[in-house]
DNA sequence: ACAGGAATTGGAATCATTCTTGATTTTGGA
DNA sequence: TCCAAAATCAAGAATGATTCCAATTCCTGT
């Protein structure tokens, strides 16, 4: 059917290459993994998952995938405290809002017109190149 | 600066008990320490100073002060990616601005009126308990 | 098909932090 | 003041996430 020339793999439908990333067969499983995956799973997660479809696969593989595809831009790399690393395939610019009830992680948008600036008192001249905003709380169920 | 009330240390000014919470020999260290370091240390950088007056301070009585101190709302604890966690006295809900040119962390207040939900698209419903703001970034010298 | 570079693997190593277990110190009551 | 209980401390072992390393295996270009 499908021959390897295109840019299409047979299994997860993802490209051979992302951001200049050669997607090798794990990175693949691994990124379609995080995509399907929306709960901000661990690098253990990950791989419990992936030895689903490659029984072979090692831990170090796996936080080795997920360093090259942070690294590239595919997918984000979220902390928690000093918790295990969480990965995320939502590139757009978002905070996090920990349910401390149920334990779900959401991804808050920002507002349009967002600015740092205006609800921060920053060093003066300040040149923001990156921000990480975290929230922890509940919702509460009617 | 040393303004000694009822119950006071002879050589750290500290109070006796803080927020319920028995200020021994070492967590005064511990606290004095951070409130002359405001540098936002880490645990082992507060190991090393302690030393200077308790020479018999173990490294485990450092990461239990902390804790105690912590626990009680005396101090806080920060957390920037998966480095080591960092200490700072500064009570006033604030964020973090680090300066990747020097390496210095700034605290950085909350404007008046401050309230997330102008910025953040939060879940409909949701409660925050906590935020947490880091910013990364520069202060270009003039 | 072949060489060279990239990726993968499994296990060892690292590092911050926590835990465990006695030893010390402090506190409150007799 | 003196004692027993409770709290705190110290030292080292243990843990857990992550990184490093050395040895294959896999790709890619020729």
């Amino acid at each position: 059917m499908v021959g390897k020339h295109d840019s299409c793999d047979d299994r997860t439908g993802i490209p051979d290459e992302i951001a200049g990333l050669r997607m090798t067969r794990q990175r693949q499983e691994i990124y379609r993994i995080l995509l399907e995956e929306r709960s901000h799973p661990t690098a253990h997660e990950v791989f419990v998952r992936a030895k689903d479809r490659l029984p072979n696969i090692s831990l170090a593989t796996v936080y080795n995938c997920l360093e090259a595809l942070v690294n590239h831009g595919v997918i984000r790399q979220v902390n928690f405290e000093r918790e295990s690393s969480r990965y995320c395939p939502n590139l757009r610019e978002h905070g996090h809002f920990h349910d401390e009830s149920t334990g779900v992680i959401h991804d808050v948008g920002f507002k349009p017109g967002f600015n740092p600036a205006d609800f921060l008192d920053l060093p003066p001249g300040a040149v923001v190149q990156d921000i990480e905003i975290t929230l922890r709380g509940n919702v509460p169920v009617l």
